[in-house]
DNA sequence: CAGAGTGTTCAGAGATTTCTGAAGACTCGA
DNA sequence: TCGAGTCTTCAGAAATCTCTGAACACTCTG
């Protein structure tokens, strides 16, 4: 087996370049890259050498998202975290807010600009570019889901 | 009509949401709202209040993605640009490379950890899901074109 | 081929984002 | 209720990214 801290790193710097912040990045790549079920803060901050203010922040960011969980942790007082079912799926969904924010941006321009000039026409092909995608995306990953879990019931 | 700068500059600000900087998303929104087909260096820089190095670092990028073009200008010394058809779907297109970037980091990954390891079950629902994703999200993309321009020749 | 008008580059200034670490809040068992 | 252990917050330090503007390069025109 090679170097999975290396794989790990290199992970986090894509991830990086998709958006998250550095030590986010790494947080979530060491859920990945992780030996056991669960994992807890101060294991993530020794491993990775980042502060524990950064990892707290990482943790609170990935939950809001949805993309990792509490584990419930019988006698242990530190709290445990695991990346869930279908996080890569949950990851890109938490991006449709700013497809959305594209339809809107275009539909108040064709409001400010008004209906007959030439940036109407381009805001219109935005608007419906847009629109298309806010209905098609949510629907290719429920698709991603089916094909991934066939036959069951939410 | 209301206050198009107003509306350009939220545009901006979406636009530079999503990734590009904020130079960049500011002329991409001039482009946009442009009372003319084409516009020239020139006039964004005046437009928008900054340095003529930042309008030729924008254009570069908007160009090299593919989203303005170059247009011939008899008589005038400037060069003139103009928005592509398709600008958006072009811009949603030059995100593939990320997708692919996760696909492969995954993929490493499984190298890395070995195939029997807690981490090659996670990474290996990584790698579907964003292998799923390059080959669907072209064909989405595609599609969109086709019901904008039914019965068009390639 | 000279020169005016444009476009591009890049080092450094400036703005912004991110991280750290210590103070304080919280939680749970005794 | 107390106190040890853990987590969160946040002001300021550090790192990073972006913009500027002047120097340089390029490209037409006369």
């Amino acid at each position: 087996m090679a170097d999975t801290t290396e794989a790990a790193e290199r992970m986090a710097l894509t991830l990086a370049q998709g958006g998250l912040q550095k030590a986010t990045a790494r947080v979530m790549a060491a859920f990945m890259f992780a030996d056991t079920d669960s994992v807890t803060a101060a294991e993530l901050g020794e491993q990775l050498r980042i502060s524990s203010g950064s990892v707290s922040g990482a943790i609170k960011m990935l939950s809001t998202v949805g993309v990792i969980e509490r584990v419930p942790a019988p006698g242990s007082r530190r709290e445990h975290y695991r990346l869930r079912d279908g996080a890569w799926a949950t990851l890109m969904s938490s991006q449709n807010g700013m497809v959305q924010a594209m339809f809107e941006a275009a539909d108040k321009g064709i409001e400010a600009a008004g209906p007959d000039s030439p940036a109407a026409r381009r805001l219109g092909e935005m608007r419906d570019f847009y629109g298309f995608m806010f209905r098609e995306l949510p629907a290719l990953i429920d698709r991603w889901r089916a094909e991934r879990a066939p036959g069951r019931q939410p």
